[in-house]
DNA sequence: TCAAGTATTTAGATTATATCTAATATGACA
DNA sequence: TGTCATATTAGATATAATCTAAATACTTGA
């Protein structure tokens, strides 16, 4: 992955571009699988510098809030993550809770009347259901 | 609310209709305000009788199983639920987490292609930004 | 160059949320 | 009524995330 890209993307947004922070950047832009905050912990750390579970949690706060990676928040299970590369929208398994891209196309807007005072930043579309690991085994489960 | 109407579904679903079970029901009829586990937990036992925590989180998690129910999970926050009567999307506001009803529109189905083997149950569209509560207090915040 | 201020990291404690356990109670139905 | 599956319970436990306060690293500008 391009080095140089993630330091710009991240002083861009104001913030420093440590080797704890770039660590949990490449890790994401490297594996699209929607990694939770636990398993990024744990790969960055594979790899010196060592992070400390709270620079971990941090990071990915302040990177959520900078607008370079999104969350996504499974019931009943960890959040999980992703860089805001590509548009995409998501598709959620019931059973395993594996989030995993769907392509992307244009949501239609709520009506304008029925937003009020209502400011709205983005639109996700989620779909559920059983993902291909999970589907076959619908019936047993 | 209908009482016989509650009972009706819950037996339909293959659920005893007992007095925890029927609260947790009946609450969330009335309030449609997306409550979580540990404020019906508390509301339901205003009134008697009383349910213990376990049997509130164990009669939310039926009630979800059997469709009657949706869970909410939202980021950092604990998940909320609501009855799933009419259908709906959700506004979820970034600043105090607050879920809210949107009038339900039809949303396009992706593309045959792009499902693979997955099988899609449900489709949902979340909206994200600053409620009308919040929207105001944007810049200081 | 260096002092001072700010941002970041850290280990471990703490909080928040949800589930598990194993004992008891309840209800369906033969 | 007796049997058995279903449901409830208090409290313990697990899991996920945040907080704390001290140390470290970087930035700025005299
Ligand atoms: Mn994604
Ligand atoms: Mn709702
Ligand atoms: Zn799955
Ligand atoms: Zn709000």
């Amino acid at each position: 992955m391009d080095a140089e890209a993630i330091k710009q993307s991240l002083e861009g947004s104001g913030l420093r571009c440590t080797p704890q922070r770039y660590a949990v950047m490449a890790f994401l832009m490297e594996h699209n699988r929607h990694p939770t905050a636990a398993e990024i912990f744990e790969a960055v750390n594979r790899a010196d510098p060592r992070s400390s579970r709270a620079t971990t949690y941090n990071n990915l706060r302040d990177l959520v809030q900078a607008g370079l990676v999104r969350e996504v928040a499974v019931e009943g299970r960890a959040a999980r993550f992703d860089v805001k590369g590509m548009r995409h929208h998501h598709f959620i398994c019931d059973r395993c809770g594996e989030v995993e891209d769907m392509a992307w196309y244009d949501v239609p807007k709520p009506a304008k009347g029925s937003l009020g005072k209502r400011i709205v930043r983005e639109c996700e579309l989620i779909f559920r259901g059983l993902c291909t690991k999970c589907a076959p085994r619908r019936a047993s489960g």
